[in-house]
This record gives C-alpha cells, structure tokens and sequence, in this order.
DNA sequence: AGGCTTTTTTACACTTTCTTAACGCCATGG
DNA sequence: CCATGGCGTTAAGAAAGTGTAAAAAAGCCT
C-alpha cells in the first residue's frame, strides 16, 4: 500500500485530499505547516507528497528544496491560478507536476498515478511512450514501429519530454538540456521544433501539449 | 568449462550471481572492487564478465574503459533502472549487453548464452550482409563471391557497419572502434574512408547511407 | 634511399539542419 | 472594442555537416 503526505494549511483541503486518497487505498498522513511537513516526510517515509504552495510561514518553495536535499519522493503542487512564476520555479526545484486549483479528483488522480509510475526497460536502451520509441544508443526513432526520422535537435528535445512523459517540462529545463552551454533566448527557435515534432509525431502518437507560460507535456496518444 | 567473473559490491548480488552461475556449471570467481575486478579478469582470463555499474570507487564504466584495453571478454551489465544514459555509455564502451536489477535467473541465463553464443560465431564465422561478406578471421572481404580489396582501416570501418547492419552507428562509436585511442577529429578523416567505401561498394551491395549528424547506417542492397 | 601503398590533410561545392524574423491566431483583460 | 502576450506557422538566410578530389604525410617493402 501507497504512502501519500498532504502539506496543505486548509484543512477543508486536506480532507478533500484525504478522501479521494484513501479511496484509492493510499494511506494518508497530513501536516498544516512545513516544518511540520518536512518532519512527518522524514518519518513516515511517504511515497509520494502533495505540496501546497501558498503555506503560511515557511514557504512551499522552501519546503520542497528543503526535501530535495534528501528525498527523491514525487512531489504533486497543489497551487491555485495566475502563479506562474511560482509554478515554474516548484518545477525547477524538483517538483514533478501540479494540479491548479480548483481541481477534479480525475485530474489530480491521473498526475499521481504518472509521477508515481517508473518505466521498466529491459530490452535496450530505449524510452517508450505509447507507440513512440527512442533508441538512445542508436538515436533511432520509431512510432508503432514504423522508423521516424528526427534531426539531432528533434531527437534532443523528444528525448527530454519523453523522459518526463506525462509530466510537464519547463522552458528553461528544455533549454538547458537541449541547448546546453548556449544561453541563447528561452524559447525563440523552441517553438518551431516543436512544430516540427508535431508535424512527424502526427495524429496517432503522443500528443505534445503546451502549457502556457510554464511550458510543454508529453501525453501519450 | 567456462569461467565467470562478477565484479559487484554487494555480497548478496555476488552470492545470488554465483549460486545461478555455478548452477550451470561456470567456475566463479568475485571482485568487490573495480581495481580488485581488473586484476582477477587478468589473472583468470574469465570467458564472461558481469560488471555492476554502481561501484564505489572506480565507477563501472571506468572499469569497462580499462579491461576493453587489453580483453574482449563479453560483459555483461548489471544495473539499476532509469539510467538509461549511462546504459548507453556503457554500450559505447564495448559491452555486450546489459540486464536490470532486479532481474530473474531465467532472464540473466538468457543473456549470458546469447552474448556467449554471439562472441563464439564472431569470432570464428563471418559477418555477412547481402552479397558482401567479411572474413574476420582472415581479413578478407568478398562481393557477390568477387574479392574485394580493402586496406585495414577501411576493414575495420566497413566491420563496425557491418556488425550493426541496418542500424545506425554513431560517428563517435566509430570513431572509438577504428580510432581507439586515439582523440583526433571526430569526423575529418572519417569522411574519405567512407567515399572510399562507397566507391569499393559500388552500386550494386550495401549502401552506406548517412544520417546528417548523427552517423551511418549499412543498408542491404 | 626509392617506390609503393595507406592514411591524413586540405580545399571547395553541395546538402541538411538550425536560427532568425515576420505574421496570424486566440485568449485574456482593460 | 482594441491592446497585449504567448503560441503556432511559415519562409529565408545562416550555420553546420557532408561528398569528393587531389595533394601531402606517414608507413612499409626490398
């Protein structure tokens, strides 16, 4: 049985959360604080944590790099709308995803049940997302097994958002991954590979999704 | 009967590894240590290698870097998932193949009779893609059952394509497999070799076909 | 050393890929 | 309603990578 943590102050909110959760047979334990938060995460060990932003006192910013510092556990934001700017720096600081409130229970189960999977690979060296493969060893490309051609940035950017598939990708992360060294402006030509990929993923395969403002998702077709 | 080293710094792997291993009759022999692993593999000339990515100390591909030196024992890799980047590199390096902890004996005796069974055709037969041949015994390549006279880099540039026929090479595993050592250019030189191919090729085997920076791929006529 | 083969270097035309810039779209907010 | 910001789309020039030939350098043999 799944572990979750909820680090939210609003306990109307946590027992929303502790709802649904247990519905999925998640055992829940909660906290109304961060420092609180932190000290429960190093004692129950959870599987998973669900990270309010806008928490009084320590900061939810502060909360997740302080738990970066020791633990790999997905982290789910739980923010509310027009934070960009915050979203964006929760993701760059580790979390794995957010949900906006307000939420539905589909959406906020879909993102946790993503960021809590991981892939077996046994075969080769190789991402899998849906009908898209990646062959990082051979930097070949194939969509339901038919070969996909991808020029070495196309491959570059692929690789990262299928790396996160499911889960959403910052600007500036692919920037740095993709473009790395070059500082050049966060997202000039970024938009027209992403174009491209579109245009070879086609209709079929994972769809790439923008969120604006913050930046791009891969969801499996 | 074949002898097996197992370079791993768990003592509970290595006792799993040895308990599947002696089950089928290979004589064991353990390392804790990469430094420790490379003077056994020199001492005991093993027939297989299962080298553990995650030493301390001297990291696995480091040591996979050094015994490629002067061995062409098969090894195989044990690692832990996700990592697929360094998979790769371990597979530029000159492994075989590689397995996921955690792993089933089947799964594991699989693998070692294939790279086993791989390594012994290799060495005595040949390598053959469409109407081309290449005697690696011997040295000696053959078109449609016409001699073809190739110089020695050319051969060995030629092997590596061909070893991996229908798949793509990268410039850079190239560049290790025929340049080994050497850090020169990763392409000047390449390029001739390649017209020089081509033009021995002529029309009617292989074709070699660029992937622009990327690499090759040998392609069957 | 001289003549041979093989490899590397050099140069330039050519192809593919990347970047840049411009424009249209759509949502949001005054 | 128009202004704004972020995004999608397209086209063209810039940059990077490739094919080819020939000359220079490095080995290798007698």
């Amino acid at each position: 049985m799944s572990k979750a943590l909820i680090i939210d102050d609003e306990q109307q909110m946590r027992r929303l959360l502790r709802m649904v959760l247990e519905s999925r047979d998640y055992e829940v334990c909660e906290a109304a604080e961060g420092q609180l938060g932190l000290q429960e995460a190093a004692f129950h060990r959870p599987d998973v944590v669900l990270l309010d932003l806008g928490l009084p006192g320590m900061s939810g910013i502060e909360v997740l790099k302080r738990l970066r510092e020791w633990s790999d556990v997905p982290v789910l934001i739980l923010s509310v709308r027009d934070q960009e700017t915050i979203k964006v720096q929760a993701l760059e600081n580790g979390a794995d995803d957010y949900v906006t409130k307000p939420f539905g229970t589909a959406e906020l189960l879909a993102r946790l049940t993503v960021i809590q999977r991981r892939r077996f690979t046994r075969q080769s060296a190789e991402i899998v997302v849906g009908g898209l493969k990646l062959d990082l060893l051979h930097h070949e490309a194939t969509l339901d097994d038919a070969p996909l051609k991808l020029t070495p940035t196309e491959f570059a950017l692929l690789k990262v958002l299928a790396e996160h598939a499911g889960r959403i990708v910052t600007q500036n992360q692919i920037m740095k991954r993709v473009w790395a060294g070059q500082s050049s402006d966060p997202s000039e030509g970024l938009r027209v590979h992403i174009n491209h990929l579109r245009k070879k993923l086609g209709e079929t395969g994972p769809r790439i999704v923008n969120e604006p403002g913050i930046g791009y998702r891969l969801e499996e077709g």
